[in-house]
DNA sequence: GATGAATGAGCCTTCATTCAT
DNA sequence: TATGAATGAAGGCTCATTCAT
């Protein structure tokens, strides 16, 4: 697992970098999400986080690097309702379930955030870039290990070397409730698509 | 169905305009899957094309036409070479396996064509995106089609009501080979991933 | 008296060049006032006329050369203008008084072209400028020899050496009825402006 | 009376903005007045005012702004210049004829700039030539103000109804000095000029 | 630590003019 | 004669980043 890329910066109480660049996250994701990465400026992304440009490149290197603390940030906040669904004492089958539900309803939550990084993500700079990219992996081997637990327990009936890829199909097929929201939210409620993406996946990993 | 959205050219010729289309979209795909959209200048683009920078505005009105031309001629790729994978006179079961596997062959083809819509998308102007979107929906409503004559044949076993979902899928299980490159080329084969993903679909709307 | 300067053109016969450029003159005066003289096209002006880019280039040398047409071209609408309300055989003082009123009257009908010239004029080469100067002052001499006139049949008193600054007088307060159109066409009807204005100076040159 | 019409600006301070836009101010008049507005470009007034392009657009939005700012700074000396020739304690007829002294003096020294305004106040964008007008109109209700005076006073015979013409008179009889000057300051000094013009109004408003 | 004025490379686009057909 | 595709210099403007205060 790859650590999180530090971001250097001018100022030295770490407090206040974590303060500061909360502000900066929260101000950037909203600019982000209504007007894209590059229409987005600096100068705003400053303004809507209620400093000076100056004071904001004493937090960053780069308006990319704010790109970087926005995905990061998302990520964080995908992970962190992910593991909030993760019940514990049950086959793998019954947690993969609760997992997959409780992964489409963060999709549903987040959808613009998630959006916001299938879109964006190809503006980081290469470095940073695969660090989110990491971070897309650590999601997917989420279910990866929910996925083996039900093969180990028996509940679910799968290759392991088909483990990786059936997890991430699990992520996809929660993702694109966000990114094919276009179509899809015109002809399914949350509720329908969560029943038959579900029992999609549980079938095949359960059947007979 | 959406028709094409036609842009203005000052340029009279048809069979003219035509042909340094095909010149400009040439050299814009190329230059957008390297460095991107953004990134990209006009003056890249009409050098590669082979001409001078007065002239690529005779056939476009702004850059953002050039996206939309590749857009769609892209989505032109794709969709020729799914009706080259239509094979007739089967049952519904045996058209769609066909279909997935011609599917997933032309994703591969068109891996990094496919990977630049997914991403510069929405940096087209919001009509040309309806139009571009428009042509997703068509690629999805091909599977549609051949799910339901599977229903009406009998050899596939699918509600109405999940007919465009489950088309959603396989077009969004497809584009993920090139979306998630980064990791699915790492661990699984073209041919890998296709005997599992094809399976996958068929046993869902097969089994009994 | 300068001579009209002749713009070369590549086409030979010399009543094609008439026709086309009237041609070039209508579509241009048209052009010229509605959105004024740089932000009007050769192109536009090609089109209005009705012919190619290619042919308007075959009568003109420079895009300046369709201004010059075009002042010319109203300059001689002024002078036909104020020849036509000359009046023989009478003193220079009735005479003054009618070509007065005449003027005014073509300066009424032909604002949009007077003001065109005020306000583009300073766009023509130094050598054309010239030459639509001294069209100007053709005119203002026109008043000049009226004014000589009256003082010659005693009708009149004005000395020789203020009879050219009379007669710019009268040019001017005929074509501020244009130019200040914004402010005086609020107050005053043309006859209204006619009687003061006449008077005016009628009666600095009569009184005894 | 219409207020000046405010430009926004990127720079907070108040007294730096006025700062910077004098040095626009004179470094544009300038080169308004010797290439004309339409040939000066904006890299050439950035230069011209001591700094970078960038600098520039800190202090206005458009180029056409600087021809606003520039229009507005000659009215307002223009204006300056009026305000210093008025007399008080005396009867309209002499404040007058003070007055149009003054204001031929002022078109003298001004006439550069005077001109500008005459040949460029139609590349304004429609808002700001309005201002640009009401300020002309200011300057033409200073003499209304001063004819209303002298009709009250007894000094100045005139009918209500055309103190307005008249005082449009005056003011395009002294502007006319610097658009006419191709011809008139070949056959006329300045100090003629004034006496010549000055009597002719006067007389028009004093005779017998 | 915070501020915000200054910078200038670089971008997209226009348009007068030419010339081969 | 007429056409119109091709050209490319030039222009207005933006915006990420720096640095003196």
């Amino acid at each position: 697992m790859e650590h999180r890329k530090s971001i250097p910066s001018m100022v030295k109480d770490p407090k206040l970098i974590e303060k500061r660049r909360d502000q900066i996250i929260e101000a950037a994701v909203e600019l982000f999400i209504s007007k894209g990465f590059h229409k987005t400026t600096t100068r705003e992304i400053s303004r809507a986080s209620g400093f000076s440009i100056g004071t904001l490149y004493e937090y960053i290197e780069s308006k990319e690097d704010v790109l970087y603390l926005v995905c990061d940030a998302i990520h964080e906040g995908v992970e962190k309702g992910l593991k909030e669904v993760l019940v514990n004492g049950v086959s793998g089958a019954v947690m993969l379930k609760a997992a997959i539900k409780g992964f489409l309803r963060v999709m549903d939550e987040m959808q613009d955030r998630v959006l916001l990084i299938y879109q964006e993500i190809k503006s980081l700079p290469k470095e940073a870039m695969k660090y989110v990219l990491a971070k897309e992996e650590e999601i997917t081997s989420f279910f990866e290990e929910i996925l083996r637990r039900g093969r180990e327990d028996g509940s679910l009936k799968i290759d392991e070397k088909y483990i990786k890829l059936m997890a991430h199909n699990i992520v996809v097929l929660g993702e694109m409730w966000t990114f094919r929201r276009w179509s899809l939210h015109k002809h399914y409620t949350l509720e329908e698509y969560m029943e038959i993406q579900t029992s999609l996946i549980l079938r095949e990993l359960t059947e007979e």
